[in-house]
DNA sequence: TTAAAAACTTGAACTACTTCAAGAAATTCA
DNA sequence: TGAATTTCTTGAAGTAGTTCAAGTTTTTAA
């Protein structure tokens, strides 16, 4: 079976064999264990991770020092910190395995140079990222016109076997509400 | 004086002067009053806009009727629908001038054209769409991690001449809290 | 230059959520 | 398997914000 960044990237724009051997030649996978971090807090972000198997998260510790997820990424997505990536300064995040994954890690220099030799990638990279930030920009929408059960409801319609995945904690943080009121929508006691 | 567009795609990539002629020959400038709109709800987005001079907004209006100010873009940034771009799919926002702005508009079928014919312009806005997703990750950082008063006073203190510009009650629903609690926190009365 | 429209302010009443504390249930792994 | 750890639940008390309604100030445009 053909790695699965491989066949994500076909369905974006066209590879020459060629550039398929190169791809391959670059891109290893890396078997992260749950819990275990790929990006601390103040350290600068230099690669990006496309998630092959599993499940990561982006965090942050808040100044209660409760952590707040603030994005998943499950099969077939990317994660990083772009900020962190673009402009060299530390990350305010972590990023983090949430169930045994395996990811394919990309250095911003193997990046580039597989950027120049293959251009069309360029073109890859702008699309996720558009499509991306689309769904970002649903995301702030449903924050700010949806009340707290109604964020879980519509999450629950949209992704039921996602909210199987991850702890409650952790879904209930990432739709903006307290675990405990998470418990209470569920339980139907709001 | 070169087309602004121009000059911010040269801090990103290198232009030949005939990917510039290309250019200055796709694109025009649109006027756009304070007030009027490029794109509403239920509309597929075909266009990007680029802000040359002006404001534009991307808002909502929620189930109460009232609008929700969920971007903005100032000179030199980009502002679209891009779910609806990629996905050909209405859109879920309005995109509207709060100033007299002038844009440059470009449409699809133009952008996949120049793409072609500059392949290079690919890296630019996969660029520049990257920064504005690492952007938007630091907003719902903030959005989840600050109060209303804190994020008033963050924004205030990072953005001061953006605050001049635009209505406080847009300002209040884009820091998510309503425009008479902005009333106060900027009176003390909190 | 004035009338109309848009934007801002204020206080009082309300509410959707948080926080805390403690216990119960489920999962992990030695 | 069973002890330790992690996750989930519950209720009571508190609060950061909203909503409403009315008045004031500022801006717009004819």
């Amino acid at each position: 079976m053909q790695n699965s960044l491989i066949l994500h990237i076909k369905k974006f724009i066209s590879l020459e064999p060629s550039d398929i051997d190169k791809l391959e030649s670059c891109l290893e996978l890396s078997k992260i264990k749950k819990k275990e971090h790929i990006l601390e807090e103040g350290q600068i972000c230099n690669t990006i991770y496309f998630v092959v198997r599993g499940c990561m998260r982006q965090y942050i510790i808040n100044s209660k020092g409760a952590e707040q997820t603030l994005q998943f990424a499950i099969e077939n997505w990317w994660i990083t910190d772009y900020l962190s990536y673009h402009n060299h300064i530390p990350s305010s995040f972590y990023l983090q395995a949430i169930e045994n994954s395996e990811v394919i890690a990309i250095d911003k220099n193997v990046l580039e140079s597989l950027l120049i030799e293959i251009p069309n990638l360029e073109r890859y990279f702008r699309i996720v990222t558009q499509k991306s930030f689309g769904a970002t920009q649903m995301r702030i929408k449903y924050l700010f016109t949806m009340s707290a059960e109604e964020r879980y409801h519509h999450f629950n319609d949209h992704f039921p076997e996602f909210v199987q995945r991850v702890p409650q904690y952790m879904l209930a943080s990432y739709l903006d509400f307290s675990a405990e009121f998470m418990s209470k929508i569920r339980a139907g006691k709001v």
